[in-house]
DNA sequence: AGGAAAAAGGACTTGCAGGTCCGATTTACG
DNA sequence: CGTAAATCGGACCTGCAAGTCCTTTTTCCT
């Protein structure tokens, strides 16, 4: 139902959430959360330029959460990768109906707008802030921190 | 989010749902539904392997809905299909949680509920019935009925 | 029996998501 | 300046969903 593109790139940035506002290579987010490492790579570019997170080159660099997890929701991520397409119009092609769906996609649509819904009524701190033995990411230990450059979050 | 194939086999559904207890052949209901006609084949198979339809082969045969439409459900259909796979275990592999998932997969898994329990709810009579000036599949006229007979639904 | 109408089913093609590999580029630091 | 560490970006591979085509089988009708 979901991609393994968009529950990776939920592995991702709750990892980043959790070191915020430290920086983390992709080489480590990738260790960390089990996802293939060149293949996350390519997913951290799509997460920059939807301006979820900021990247940095060379030495010391790294990627690092670009907002305050608290303003970040699972929704937010999960459009940068791949956007929730609602039904807007009749898949069948026939403009007999204009804006109306039929009843069929109507409720196809709404499955997606709880979909939409769910998703939009959870932040990345809540996420983190669950009440629970249970951590994150089904994690126990974390690495030991990296300090981040001025240049990043801070 | 939904696949072709899900969607494929709804429009197929509802429209024998519409036309019950009357048979129709797969090239009527490719034709009607839009749906390219030897990869609806496929799909009725499945509907037949999973009990929703009735199929008849030779003259006169055709594909039947197997039930009243007010005992199927669109995710009835779903799941014959494709099912729908709830988050049921922490898909990082880790085994640390047992049964219990992370906050992130159970947010997921509450979307993937909220689907489910949205195409609980709705039978293809529900679809049928909509009060609306809006017909079911977008479509306006319907062809002429065939004969059913005996053999198929009565 | 023979022909026509229908589903059944196998072989094949195509496009894309998921994944891998590696060189190019940027950056920090001694 | 040189080197190492990191992202960037392009080329490539692979498996599967989606779709096509054709033959076989079943069935009805004359």
């Amino acid at each position: 139902m979901f991609s393994q593109t968009v529950e990776y790139a939920l592995r991702a940035v709750v990892y980043l959430a959790a070191e915020a506002p430290a920086a983390r290579t992709t080489a480590q987010m990738a260790e960390t959360t089990k996802v293939p490492k060149d293949y996350l790579a390519k997913i951290v570019q799509g997460l920059a330029r939807a301006g979820l997170v900021r990247t940095q080159r060379g030495v010391g660099g790294g990627v690092v959460l670009a907002k305050d997890p608290a303003a970040v929701t699972i929704l937010d991520v999960v459009n940068a990768v791949e956007p929730i397409r609602r039904i807007t119009a009749c898949p069948l092609g026939l403009k007999a109906h204009g804006v109306r769906l039929c009843p069929l996609h109507k409720r196809m649509d709404n499955a997606l707008a709880a979909v939409e819904e769910a998703f939009r009524a959870t932040t990345l701190a809540e996420v983190l802030a669950e009440p629970t033995d249970s951590v994150p990411l089904c994690d126990g230990p974390r690495p030991e921190r990296l300090t981040v450059r001025g240049k990043g979050a801070g």
